[in-house]
DNA sequence: AAGACAAAAATTGTTGACAATCTTTATGTC
DNA sequence: GACATAAAGATTGTCAACAATTTTTGTCTT
């Protein structure tokens, strides 16, 4: 049998499918307020509905989809108040991340990121999106890694997740969420052992990835009252899921 | 019908079980380690095993049961790693929110804070134990709630209910968790408008209840090898699930 | 008596069918 | 033609029976 169990027999289980969404969503495949139909996961995935519905139910805890009863699941719409919310507690735990870094053991480890931060530079260059999404996130996880404390990493691990669907929803369409630029200049920080630089500028990169959420109304939203209600002149062209930049 | 599903014709939801088997663990009458069998679960609560399973998986991503592989569901028993990773995790976050509320519009509901410290010593001193661990927790998570961060105090609400299932593994029987004299001084340098204050107040309160964890050996563990085994001196009280202290 | 092996019981995991609910389509009325 | 109503279809929620696994019990051999 491998070890990735594609399905030999039987199908892959419930905490497979369960990584392939999550995937499916923060590659930005799975647009927010898309419908997940359990037939349709059945046949894709090739397993009755009972792993689905479990993959549905951690994917829920996870807020990465809505589970509304007798409707069914949707990938997840965060408010923007929910944005604040988890860009908040980003910054409150990723400064700890950076000051205990610094203060701790974790200093000899830090060449692993410099090699992350380089595969999402090549990402970047070869237009590979997927990559590059997952490795900018990945550049913080690590990070959070690093601090030796798996308490801490579940969480971010959730919030950076969050961070990542949010990106689906609100950022303008092909801008990065993190600018590996910026990720650079927090390593050399964290190599030079200057914690307070390194919480500096991890501060700003968090509360620059914020703001470039805000600049656009969202795109691909679950209900068109976002879309055309009264919340401001979005126009038409805000509703659709995919288009060209020009 | 009423709000507080009892019985009616159909039983409970699965979410007001898994409350129901969340509050038997953190007021200490479920031990960590105990087995929750499916089946008497079902006779308890009068419903069928899907609500069960769907509570029990609930409390699994909490981290309050472990769900081992055709082998069942058990009240999980925190490894002293575990322990130091949630406490290193809510000095972050509890720090944070004592400067947030400082900072911040929180310092005008402080008195809730207050007559909720109250009931604290009340029910210590009237020896209502089970409603004094929920409100020594109750303390943070409302203090928390001050924040207005509805992300940040779920993540708090998970590590608090973490390091009151940890008091039932850990500590020395019949010591307060948290002692509410700590509370009412973090409170009084809160009400001062005193950041410093009570962020160093709320630091130390963290770390002794820290610190009251390991001056004991875990109690009521699942397997006996932990107790028996090459570990240390720990004699067969250590064992006894309950116990009178005199 | 201690250990290994095998049968039996209990428990968990899975499946297919049925019931309840929501969504869509069709029909009738104003 | 617009709206309300009603039937039809599709989707989710629930259940009881079956299969697979683990745990216990009993038996036999050394």
């Amino acid at each position: 049998m491998s070890d990735t169990d594609s399905a030999a027999a039987n199908g892959p289980k419930a905490e497979t499918i369960a990584e392939r969404i999550r995937a499916a969503i923060l590659e930005h495949r799975l647009a927010p307020g898309a419908k997940l139909t359990e037939a349709q996961l059945c046949e894709v995935f090739g397993v009755k509905r009972g792993p689905i519905r479990q993959a549905l139910a951690q994917l829920a805890t996870d807020h990465l989809v809505d589970l509304e009863p007798n409707r069914g699941a949707f990938v997840a719409s965060p408010s923007l108040q929910e944005v604040h919310e988890v860009f908040e507690m980003r910054r409150i735990i990723e400064l700890a991340v950076v000051e205990k870094i610094c203060g701790g053991h974790g200093l000899r480890r830090l060449k692993s990121i410099g090699s992350m931060i380089g595969r999402e530079r090549k990402a970047f260059e070869t237009r590979d999106f997927p990559a590059w999404i997952r490795l900018s996130g990945e550049f913080h996880t690590e990070l959070a890694g690093l601090t030796g404390n798996a308490v801490l990493c579940d969480c971010l691990n959730g919030l950076v997740a969050r961070s990542t669907l949010i990106s689906a929803l609100y950022e303008s369409l092909g801008r990065s969420p993190c600018s590996f630029e910026d990720h650079e200049a927090i390593l050399a920080a964290l190599d030079a052992g200057d914690a307070k630089e390194a919480a500096a500028l991890m501060s700003r990169h968090l509360q620059s990835v914020e703001l470039k959420m805000l600049e656009r109304p969202a795109r691909g939203a679950a209900d068109l009252h976002e879309v055309f209600g009264a919340l401001g002149g979005a126009s038409k062209e805000a509703a659709r899921p995919k288009s060209a930049p020009g």
